[in-house]
DNA sequence: AGGATTTGACCCGG
DNA sequence: CCGGGTCAAATCCT
């Protein structure tokens, strides 16, 4: 058994190593033309919260804070102490897998969601699979617009203290690279070779009425018909959200651009991206509606 | 069968 | 008391 001080140290020096590949990252992206700046100001924010985490941990010179705060939390459970948090929203792009675009490198589980008063569209709740028996504590909302069904407002709640990434994007050295995949594989060359106005959906993941179902069916239309959410074939999982009228405490707007590269068809569970994109009028009219048809 | 998701109920702070 | 956050049983999916 390590204890916790060699734990602490072995997730500092994570955090320094991962600093340093998101800085090699950049410098290749800052030599490549094909980069966007969305990239570049997504490595950007990376590198800095890496050393943020890092610099946290040196401040925590006490070991067993994690531990402590894991303690606290499962003592109060139903109300978590105030945790640092941050916000990003995500405008989705058209034709790119809304999962890819949604993954953060870690895998979630959903624990709850709920209608959220002025909300349209109801709020997803999620905390890091590898919570409790890891002891990370690190949760994150998922909301949709009001105003923009393409934006998602993801609030991240407290940090990961797991350094576990996706069991279905396993990379060991960047836990949370997943928005660097092999740059070999031709959808993500085609992605990163087009600009937003020419993206060409047959390049990417879902094929153009997989898109049409989700995002002009499910995202665009304000009264959905039968092109509901309920149609959403059942093994995406993706989940969207977004909150125009948040409040966050800091807030960066990211385009994503991430590849085609799908969940390379691994049958582990998807976590972390399921969604209700329905707005509430369909959930009322479909109290069943995951279910596809009434009791 | 086991893990993930859904959803109504519960808890608690404002 | 209200509303956001969480729990946990039921249900779904693989």
């Amino acid at each position: 058994m390590e204890n916790s001080a060699d734990l602490e140290l072995k997730n500092l020096m994570n955090e320094l190593t991962q600093g340093r590949e998101l800085a090699k990252q950049l410098q290749i992206s800052l030599n490549t033309s094909s980069s966007s700046d969305e990239t570049c100001e997504f490595l950007i924010q990376r590198i800095k919260n890496t050393y943020e985490k890092a610099l946290s941990m040196l401040n925590n010179d006490d070991g067993d804070d994690l531990d402590r705060e894991f303690k606290e939390y499962q003592n109060t459970t139903r109300k978590r102490k105030a945790m640092p948090t941050s916000t990003k929203k995500v405008q989705l792009c058209p034709g790119t897998g809304l999962e890819e675009q949604l993954d953060d490198g870690y895998s979630w589980k959903k624990y709850g969601q709920k209608d959220i008063l002025g909300a349209k569209y109801p709020r997803g709740y999620y905390r890091c699979s590898h919570g409790r028996g890891k002891g990370c504590i690190a949760t994150k909302k998922v909301q949709r617009s009001n105003n923009d069904p393409t934006v998602i407002e993801i609030t991240y709640i407290g940090e990961h203290t797991c350094n576990h990434v996706s069991s279905s994007n396993p990379t060991p050295t960047l836990p949370e690279n997943y928005i660097f995949p092999d740059t070999n594989n031709q959808s993500f060359q085609n992605f990163n070779n087009l600009s937003p106005s020419s993206i060409n959906p047959e390049s990417y993941i879902f094929p153009n009425a997989m898109m049409d179902n989700y995002v002009l069916g499910t995202f665009m239309s304000p009264t959905p018909s039968e092109s509901n959410y309920f149609a959403i074939s059942p093994t995406l999982t993706s989940n969207y959200g977004g909150n125009h009228n948040a409040h966050a405490t800091q807030s960066e707007v990211i385009t994503p651009f991430t590849s085609s590269v799908t969940s390379s068809g691994i049958n582990s569970p998807v976590v972390g991206l399921d969604f209700p994109f329905a707005p509430k009028e369909i959930d009322s009219n479909f109290p069943f509606g995951s279910l596809g048809f009434f009791p």
